[in-house]
DNA sequence: CGCAACATTTACAACGTTATAGAATAGTGG
DNA sequence: CCACTATTCTATAACGTTGTAAATGTTGCG
């Protein structure tokens, strides 16, 4: 910058001025400093402007894992969204493990951000209210539905119970349901089951447990928890996936054991990632506006970190959600 | 750390010397100064290290969409790799667009990194070296084998001719390829598709180029490559995709049309992502060896910024594979 | 012509760290 | 007990930018 200001004949700080658009600078100074910075090819020293801003111009995500579809999907639009704002993003993977999420939220992780997209997984409320610190967080995801913290999330109940009506309007009536938790209902699993709920309710439909399965929110965990269920005997025409790779684990095992799809069972999931399209038969599924909830919750994230958004209570923003009907359940 | 020092009563300086382990501190005095860091809960800021040091400890990885499985997979190892070693991972997509290619080669994302892992896909070579500035870069995948630049790459031809020659093995004849492309053949459509012929030269197979399908590697680009295919009543009896999202998006098609899997045609990809296995019928594919990619590209660029390694000519690192035989090609 | 009033530019300090070089202290041999 | 070396510590100056406040230019008006 100063062999910029000394080309240019100027002053270090008109160069400075020039460069963060201060309004007060003669248009003839102006072309001379940019001509100058143009034949020196100069480019600020982002660091620097770091330490003397306290601004990165980053923001974190916190998410398990970027090799999981859906995340994969998530992060890639919110860098695009973010860029387009000029900001970048830096990616954090817990891993699900709350020792990592705990070290993204006070770690060096947050110093490098000026603001957290945090999608905790094992953390409770307290514990990340505690640790929070004095940088915006806006929470993705529905682990957490509470006023001190922003939330971007999906309508998890309404897409789940629309989807559960559109197995119901199909004539299926024993609705298997993998991934469910024990417990808690305020997180995407309880309030997914709770949407099957109030679907199988509002149909007259019996609500049976034995048809609710645990599983990991994986391939291998849809797969596993269905071939159990086939096992075990318990009777079934539809499987809903609390997500999309659980459903598309089962859709794989049940036509392994020789199912016919959608004849003797239908399967539905949750997320529609790009695979479920493309699934033998096509998953039938709900798209929970990922598009909007990438452009929502950077907007809330940015407008926090730069003072544009004020409320001092949480906004809690829900994204519409549409649903998919494919081959896997008409 | 000006507090610190006062609180243990040494100076700024031998603070500094604590944290970056300077050899000569006295047992007693680098515990006093620990104590005090503990006491006041000091974190070091790592912008003004940045600054101070020229260094970031972050690398940069430019690909073109984390949303596109193989990517989401890589870039999660990467980071997990990297993290080991005490570095970050900042991800820039290209979307395969040549400017933000070179944006991410010559821009301020390379100010904000050490190093960088580049997998160019429309750059040349000698754009790439007219721009490659003075920090290190490590190619990743096939479309640079060039001197200069240091490579980690799969081994594709021979990946390609394994897997090809297990079609042929099972008594395929006609096998179609998709994802070819025009002209290149250091490239990774282009070393797979050599590998695709050597196989066939090796059984003594007819090459017909009516077989070999140019498309988008994606999973439409293989849904209408083999529509394509079928409507212009080419016979084939196996598929090869030359990466697995393309032969998943054939297997789909397939599938819809009425085609008996493997009976009628068998189906066989190339990468091994995840949903590889799960596809139903599974998937036959080809494994990278992504796994040793990411820790020798990781430890190659690392050692490359630390200076342990001076090779003046590009290294040239090419990673095993193992094949995956999966229901679509038995 | 003189002096507000405003526009434009500048000098200097600061952000929090590490490198350099030199000062202080401890240790050793004669 | 002194000179000398090895160890340990510290004062000062950067790194490249922006905020503050003050200096300088310019214009308009009485």
């Amino acid at each position: 910058m100063n062999d910029v200001a000394r080309a240019a004949g100027v002053s270090l700080k008109t160069v400075s001025n020039v460069l963060n658009d201060y309004e007060f600078i003669r248009p003839a100074t102006k072309q001379k400093v940019l001509d100058a910075i143009a034949e020196l090819g100069y480019e600020a020293n982002l660091t620097a402007r770091s330490l003397r801003s306290g601004k990165t111009r980053m923001l974190g995500l916190v998410l398990s894992d970027l090799s999981i579809p859906y995340y994969g999907e998530l992060a890639s639009r919110l860098m695009t969204v973010a860029a387009s704002r000029g900001y970048r993003v830096l990616v954090e993977q817990s891993g699900g493990v709350a020792g990592h999420e705990l070290s993204a939220l006070q770690g060096p992780f947050r110093q490098l951000t000026d603001g957290l997209l945090f999608t905790p997984l094992t953390l409770d409320v307290d514990t990340i209210a505690a640790h929070q610190g004095i940088k915006p967080i806006v929470m993705l995801g529905e682990h957490i539905a509470d006023p001190r913290f922003d939330l971007v999330t999906m309508k998890n109940a309404e897409a789940a119970e629309a989807i559960t009506a559109h197995l119901l309007a199909g004539g299926r009536r024993r609705i298997a349901v993998l991934g469910a938790t024990a417990g808690a209902t305020t997180d995407s699993p309880g309030l997914r089951l709770n949407g099957y709920r109030k679907a199988l309710e509002a149909a007259g439909a019996e609500f049976d447990p034995a048809l609710v399965v645990q599983c990991d929110w994986r391939r291998d965990g849809g797969a596993s928890a269905v071939g159990s269920l086939l096992d075990s005997g318990v009777r079934f025409d539809a499987v809903f996936g609390l997500n999309d790779v659980m459903a598309l684990g089962a859709l794989h095992e049940l036509l392994v054991r020789g199912i016919r799809l959608p004849d003797d069972v239908a399967v539905a999931g949750f997320d529609d990632i790009d695979e479920a399209r493309f699934a033998s038969p096509a998953l039938t599924t709900v798209s929970p506006g990922m598009e909007e909830i990438a452009e929502r919750s950077i907007k809330l994230l940015i407008d926090r970190i730069e003072g544009v958004e004020t409320a001092s209570e949480g906004l809690h923003i829900e994204a519409g959600f549409e649903l998919k009907v494919r081959d896997s359940a008409p």
